[in-house]
DNA sequence: TCGACAATGTGATAACTCTCACAGGATCGT
DNA sequence: ACGATCCTGTGAGAGTTATCACATTGTCGA
C-alpha cells in the first residue's frame, strides 16, 4: 500500500521502537511466528493498536497466521531507519553520558559513537571502553564537521545545552537528541528531540498525588 | 471513582512540568510577571495551549496582566505533587542509576533518596555523596517495608527489571518508574511508568531517515 | 471617572488518535 | 475440494487533544 507519511502518529513511531523489545523478548526461535494478540499480550498495547500501527507502512503479515517474527522485526528496523549506522557523538561525560555510551544497543540501534566530548581536564584525554577518547568541548564544531557525525547527544547541565548544541550546528549535525532539563533552540533544519527525564519523575509524582484523594 | 481530573491530558502533566523549568529559567526576579505569550516563547508552546492546561485546574493569572512568576511556578508544583518528599529508592547503581542519584533536583522535586541496591557485591556497602549506603538487592523487601518507600526507581538491565519490580511491590511500594528497555508488570494498585531511553534514540533515527527522502 | 489597552479564561471547532467490527484471505482437517 | 476456522488489514465512528476567536476582567493614564 502507499505510505501516507505525513499522517503518521508519533505515539505509533514511539510504539515501533517497543514491538521491536517485545519481538526480541518473544525470540524467533521460540516463537517463529507472531500473532497481534501475543505481541500485544507481551507489549501492553491493544492488538488492533498493533495492526493499526503496522498498517500505516504496509501488509507484513499473513491473514489467518500472524506475522514471521524475525522478518517483523526486520521490517520494524526498517521503517525506524535503525538499519543504518549514523555516526554520532555524545557532549557531556558525566554519569548519563557514560550510561548511554555504555548502552549496548548503541550499535544494535544503529548508531555508531565516533566521538565524545567534555569540558573537564581532568576526563580530556581519557579513552572510554569502546576506544573513543574524550576531546575538548572547544574541538566540537571541527570534530563534526571532519568526522561528518550526523547525531548529537547532549548530556551536559543544563547551562551549557544550549552553547553546545550552537557549536553541534555550527559543526553541521543533523539531528539533535538533548537529555539537559532545559528545551535548546535549533534551525528548523535540524531533527531534534528534547528528552526530560525529570518530567517522567513529575509525572509519577502527580499521578500518585491522585490517586491519595 | 472517576473525578473530573481524570479527564486531564497527560500531555498536560507533561507540559506543566516543563512549564516549572522554564519558570525557573526566566526568573522571578528579572520577570516578576510572566504572559502565557512569554512562557510559551520561552518552552516552545503555544500562549493558548498554556493558558487551556492551567484552566483545568483554575484561575492561575490576571486578566490583562499576566501570572505572577513565583506563584505560578508554586501553583504547578503543587498541581504535580511536588511539594511532598516522597521515600525513594533507587535499584541498580550502575551509571543510569549513579546519574539519578546525583540529580540535584531529586529534592528539589520532591523525592528523597533514602535507600540505593544493587547486586554487585563490589559496590555493595559503599556509600554515595548523599549518605546513602548500597545494600544488596536481597534486602529490597524489608527495607522498602521498614522504612515505608513510596517510590522505586529501576535502572537494572533488562534481564533483572521484572524481578525487581516484584520485590518492590512485595515491600508494598506505591510507585514505580522504570527505565529499564523492558516493560514490567505489577498489580493494578501500583502507579508505573516505564519510560524508555531507546525509543528515543529510535524516533530520532525515524524522523532523520523521513528528512531523507 | 472613564476609555483605551492588554492578556487571561473558555466555549466552539478542528485535528488527531484509538477502538471496534467485520470483510478479506490463508490454512487445515476431512 | 470444501467448509470451518483463524488472524490480518481497514473503514467508520467514538473519543481525545489542540487551536481559535473573543468575551471578560483587570490596569493605567488623562
Amino acid at each position: 500500500m502507499k505510505t501516507k507519511e505525513s499522517k503518521i502518529p508519533e505515539a505509533t513511531i514511539k510504539r515501533l521502537s517497543t514491538y521491536i523489545n517485545c519481538l526480541e523478548r518473544l525470540g524467533a526461535e521460540n516463537n517463529p511466528v507472531t500473532s497481534s494478540e501475543m505481541l500485544g499480550e507481551s507489549c501492553q498495547v491493544s492488538p488492533a493498536q498493533i495492526r493499526k500501527d503496522l498498517s500505516y507502512f504496509g501488509e507484513f503479515g499473513v491473514r489467518g497466521v500472524g506475522y514471521d517474527t524475525k522478518k517483523l522485526k526486520s521490517e520494524i528496523k526498517g521503517i525506524l531507519g535503525l538499519n543504518h549506522n549514523w555516526p554520532t557523538t555524545v557532549v557531556g561525560v558525566g554519569k548519563l553520558g557514560q550510561a548511554l555510551l555504555n548502552f549496548a544497543f548503541f550499535r544494535k540501534h544503529g548508531f555508531r559513537i565516533i566521538a565524545a566530548f567534555d569540558s573537564d581536564e581532568n576526563k580530556i584525554g581519557n579513552e572510554l571502553s569502546n576506544g573513543v577518547t574524550i576531546l575538548p568541548t572547544t574541538n566540537i564544531e571541527k570534530t563534526v564537521k571532519d568526522e561528518k557525525i550526523i547525531i548529537g547527544i547532549i548530556t551536559t547541565p543544563a547551562d551549557f545545552a544550549q552553547e553546545v548544541a550552537d557549536k553541534l550546528v555550527a559543526g553541521g549535525i543533523k539531528g539533535l537528541l538533548n537529555f539537559a532539563p532545559i528545551k535548546v533552540k535549533v534551525p528548523e533544519t535540524i531533527t531534534l528531540r528534547n528528552v526530560s527525564i525529570t518530567s517522567e519523575l513529575d509525572n509519577l509524582a502527580y499521578l500518585l498525588t491522585q490517586k491519595k484523594r
